[in-house]
Formats: structure tokens, sequence, C-alpha cells
DNA sequence: GTTAGCACTCAGCATGATCGAGTGCTAGCC
DNA sequence: GGCTAGCACTCGATCATGCTGAGTGCTAAC
């Protein structure tokens, strides 16, 4: 069923009071903000229509109106118009990337602390997560006695050192000598092939091989888990979390990164902005919130998430526009990175932010 | 002046109402669970005296005592007594430690972790700070065309990677015998030294060495301002943060890691675990916390802190045992890293975590 | 020095009155 | 038939009022 025009704005309306307020809003102070042209009388016989629909609800008996889930919706389908980010503001944004340290973790968290001020609510980052991993260098440090560090780049550029334990000394000749070369031999070999090369190796050798496994192996499920939280104090600030108890639900969501095992399911390829409202997260604990998400590319092969969330009442307008032009960034970002050479000199403001 | 023994009884009893509870507590609710021989008017005199002295205060004129914070000093110097951990709860900390990856950000991490976890407040924990970072070694990776990844290991086995734009185009062959020529001549070297060493070096080694030395300084600023934190959500769903702003005022200073620069000024070296209550930490927002800090040791050269934050009215006596506790197990599994070898094999049970 | 007794204080809680934003409904108007 | 003016009604929020109980300080007597 079709809405008329009329009640399109008025839900229109209703959600924007709603966004910008919090507060329910009723027909008389709905026609003060918005001249219809048309009484209170009328404005509440179509809120009632919207209501028996299902878009607008009342908190209750003698309070104004609310729009629902399925009014937000609407609103964002059909209603809503996403402006691009101002030149200004992309401006802004870009500068703050050309003067950040030149690191994944440093973009990522950046990212999420641009999402966060921008929105005022929480950004999310996670670190883009490859299909499989594949070695692209390691390195043996000898730190003492048996004692060694094993620190290894992928072709993903992620990083990780582990402490290793050698069954007797080591000095730094042998290792680097075992280093340099083993180092052509496993190169660009995932977890599972360098398991395999472990097997007929000696015992020296195939120690290392499964301690290069073992760390491939947790980069791939670190990277599955971890997340940049960034904006919590500006979300815990607003009204709706004047009950501390909600305030604890959002931290003890982000902790065990368990925003993600909802989010990662619901989002198919696609470089399309989603907007999942209260009860599309299916959680409970996370009825009262809403996200904004999009997927950002590194290279072909892997990909991160990038978002936020925030409670229903969030601007969406602006926070869609924002996650899709950091998403934009960001993908840039990570292409120079991964070894993506179709773009480059293509756009010279995100190519020189890596100068 | 001194406390007669029945006035640090009441006192104490106080005292360990407040933190139970963490309400005011009156004469006679006092007797009904102290019994003190004595009757409530008396205990009422006692109270009017250590009120006059300013180590009980009234909320309210028709309510119970609460301690002053001189009152909380008095307690924790001459009235409470700490026990060590039992020794099944030392076992079950090493347990975790000898779980984790072995990696210093992991240990850092669960230490904040089991800090926050045992005493129910937030944990902190350092990262180890050196006077000064020394190289240990260095590798260049080439990425593509001019981006290549430099990525080193410092004495104190911190790792840094960060991107690199040559001015030409280069080759892997090219970077890893620039590694190999360079990493023996400035093994051991700080930033200063090798800024140095870069004047005389041809263009591209100048810059290599230039970019280590940048990433040296890098990393020390860093581990001046990093800091791990855990455990917000249950300090946050105690009743003394019912009101929102508390909480607000509570992220907001973790943010920005502003505790640090309070925390830091106050702590003269020694390993004596310190407890620093709301207005020792000078600073207006932390009057109602209270923190009980420690160093640890990582070597000669550096160290760390690592401590609770929590409200006023935190369990002082088990927040200690739990700090001086761990502080004790970091310094152990730093000491292996850092390459001070006179303690190995004392401590078979340490020892065993790098296992 | 201790205690029983007493008048007093005051936060917390429940009760009740008032206010006002908002509603649904009806009768009349264009 | 759609729109509107008017009206009776609802109900959360706010504020004043009263009561209760935990707690106090003081005094007089032991």
């Amino acid at each position: 069923m079709e809405l008329t025009e009329r009640q399109q704005s008025i839900l229109k309306y209703v959600v924007e009071e709603y966004i910008r307020t919090g507060r329910a809003i009723g027909s008389k102070a709905l026609l003060d903000r918005f001249p219809l042209g048309v009484s209170s009388a009328t404005v509440r016989n179509e809120m009632g229509v919207l209501e028996t629909l299902d878009y607008l609800q009342q908190p209750h008996t003698s309070a104004g109106r609310v729009p629902t889930e399925r009014g937000l919706r609407y609103y964002v389908e059909h209603l809503m118009q996403t402006d691009e980010l101002s030149p200004a503001e992309q401006l802004m944004i870009s500068h703050q990337f050309r003067q950040v340290e030149q690191q994944v973790a440093s973009w990522l968290k950046l990212a999420a602390a641009v999402l966060a001020n921008a929105s005022g609510n929480v950004g999310l980052v996670t670190p883009p997560r490859s299909r499989v991993e594949r070695l692209r260098h390691f390195e043996l440090i000898n730190l003492r006695g048996r004692l060694a560090l094993l620190v290894l780049v992928t072709q993903s550029s992620a990083i990780h050192q582990s402490l290793l334990e050698f069954s007797e000394p080591v000095d730094q000749t042998t290792l680097s000598a075992l280093s340099q070369r083993l180092n052509p031999e496993i190169r660009w070999l995932d977890r599972e092939q360098i398991e395999r090369k472990a097997r007929g190796a000696s015992p020296l050798v195939a120690s290392v091989l499964r301690w290069i496994a073992e760390a491939l192996h947790y980069l791939e499920r670190q990277q599955r888990s971890e997340l940049y939280a960034e904006g919590l104090d500006q979300v815990i600030r607003q009204p709706e979390f004047a009950r501390g108890d909600m305030a604890y639900a959002l931290l003890e969501l982000l902790r065990g990164g368990m925003i993600l095992s909802v989010l990662l399911p619901q989002l198919e390829p696609g470089d399309e902005v989603r907007v999942l409202i209260g009860s599309d997260l299916h959680l409970r604990e996370l009825r009262p919130f809403s996200v904004v998400v999009s997927a950002y590319r590194a290279g072909d092969e892997s990909s991160g998430l990038l978002g936020v969330l925030g409670p229903q009442r969030m601007a969406y307008a602006r926070s869609i526009s924002m996650v899709r032009y950091l998403a934009h960034v960001v993908s840039r970002l990570m292409g120079e990175l991964y070894g993506e050479d179709e773009n480059i000199g293509a756009d010279d403001a995100v190519k020189g932010m890596l100068n």
C-alpha cells in the first residue's frame, strides 16, 4: 500500500523531529515547526492512519508520535536525501590522514575516530581480513640463549611478532642464514602450504616453519576479531543513556567483538552502504541501536568493514555520507599498500596522502 | 594526635562498611554488625571526635558517617591488613599467562584484564618505557615500485612498521643488501646516533637511516602515551555511576591518556605499591577516584606502570595484593625478554610461563 | 567515663493535586 | 467526501505535602 504525499511529509517530519530531539512529537507541535497548510486535526487523522500501518507509534496514550522501526526504514529508503560530503569536509578529513603515521593501524584508528566525531556516534572499523594470509617475509632475531623473536610480514602487510624458544641455544648467524635460505622458498605460501613443507624438513627448520604457520593462523583469527571502536564517550552522553545499564550493555557488546559476529553474516559483498535498524541486527541487546556500515576493499583478496553504531535515532543521512566517503578513502589507502596498480595516479588527492 | 584503640576500631568498621555497601553507617547499625561491648551513645561520642579530627564526615545532618579521604588514608596506612594472594589464585593467574600468545602486547592486555576482573575496577597497564630506545634489527621489504615497508625491532623488543616511499623504484635485492650492510653498523644505536650517522651517508642510505631514527622516536613517544585499560564496563555498573556523567568523565580521562600525565610525576622509582586517594591525584575530575599503582621492571633500563583505578570506596586490600603480585609476574616475564640473565631458573613457576 | 532517654533532623518514599501536551470523536462546513 | 473547530478525556511530569525511620546531639543519672 502506497503512502500519499501528505502522509510521506508527515512521516518525514516526525522522523526528523525525533532524530533531532529524541522525543515524541504531536500534531500541534509538528505544525508549529512545519506549516503544512492543514489543521492539526487533519494531521492527527493522518497520523492515525500511519499508526495503523505501523509507521508510527505512541509511547503512551497521551503522548505524541514516534516512528517505528518500519517508519525509520521507510524514511531511510524513500524520504531521506543524502548529500555528498562538502569538498571542505572532504579536505579536512583527507588532511587528517595525511598527518597520521604511515601505518595501517593508525589509518584504521583515525577512520574510526573521524566517523565517531563527525556523526556523534561510535565509529567502528575492522582491519582488512584476507580469505587466507600468505607470507611475504619473515625474520628471526636472537634475543639471548634459546630465545628468539620471530617477525613476519604477510602479503596484506599485516605484521606479527612472537617469542620463540628453541630446544637449544642458537646464534644470530645461524638464524640469519636460516631466514635467508627459507624466505625465497616459502614466499607467498599460506599456512597450509607451509605446514606441509615442514613435514619433510629437518627438526630445526620444521619447528621454524611450524611457528610461522602458527603465526599466520593467529593473524587470520585476529583479523576476524579485532575491532577499532572510537567515540563511546560521545554516545554515552546522549539522553538515551541516562540509565546506566544501557551504557553497560554497549560496552559489553563492543568488548568481545560480539558486534562483529552479528554484522558479518548480514553483509553480502558489494560496495553499497547498508543501514541496519534495530531488529535488523538480530540481537536483543542491539535492539535500541542502528548501524550504518560499508565494506572497504584492500586489494583483490581482502576487505574490511567500516561503519557507525548509534541509537536508532541517529542522523542517518550524515552517517551514510560519512561512511561512504571513508570507505572510499580507506579503500584507496589500502589499495596502495596491497599492490593494486590499476588506479595509481588516477586520484592525486588520495595519492598525496601517502606523502 | 593519636587515636585510641577504640577509635581505630570504629574508624576501621566504618571504612569497611562503606567499602562494602557504599553507604553511610550510623552508630546503631555499626553495633549490630560489630558488637563492641559499648552502647551506641558511646560510639556516637567517639564518632563525634573522629569527625572533628576529619577522619569521618556526615553527608547530611541525620545520616550516618562516611570516611573522609583522610580517614581512608589512615585506614590504608594503619588499619588495613593486606594478605598475599592465595596460592590457588596465584596459580590461576599464572596459568592464564601461560595460555596467552607470546607477545608483550598480549601480556599487558591480559594483565590489565586480570586486574580488572579480580578487583572489579579498571585495570591499567602501560607498556614498558625506556629512557631511550636502541635499534636491535631492521628489515626493508619491497611492496611495489617506490613503496617499501620498514620493520624494526628495538632493544626492548618493541616492534614498529612504517610505510616508506623512495624517490625512485627499488627492488628487494637492493633493499636486502642495504639492510645486511647497515644492520651490524647501527645495532644498539639510539635515535640521535643514527641521525648523526645519516649526515655523512649517501642519499639513499641517509634517508633510510632518517626513517629509522624517526621510527625510534615514534616508538618512544608511543610508549609514553599508550595505555591498556580494561574493565570499564564493570566500574560503570557500580552505583556511583548511576549518574551518566560520571561514566562520561571516566571515559574522557582514559581516552587521551590524561591519567598518565597525572600519575607519572607522582611515582618515584622503587617497587612499592602506592595508593593515591582522591585529591592525591591532583585533578578535579579524578577526585572521586582512587588509584593503586606499582611500577614493574623490564630489564635495567626501562619500566612500566600497572595499577587499578576505581571509586574511592574500592577494596584497597585486595587491589594492593593484586597489583603487587601482577607487578611481580610482569617484571619476570619482561625480564626474560629484556635479557636479564641473573634470575633465570630461580623461579620455575614464572619461567614456565614462557612455555 | 558510660549510658539511657529524649527531642530533633532530614533523606526517602508515597500520596495527591495540578498542568499541559496530546489524543479521538463528533458535528458542521465547503 | 474530505477538512476542520471544538470538546471531553488521558496520562506523564512536576510539585507540594505528609509520614517514616535511621540517625544525631545533648542532658542527667549511674
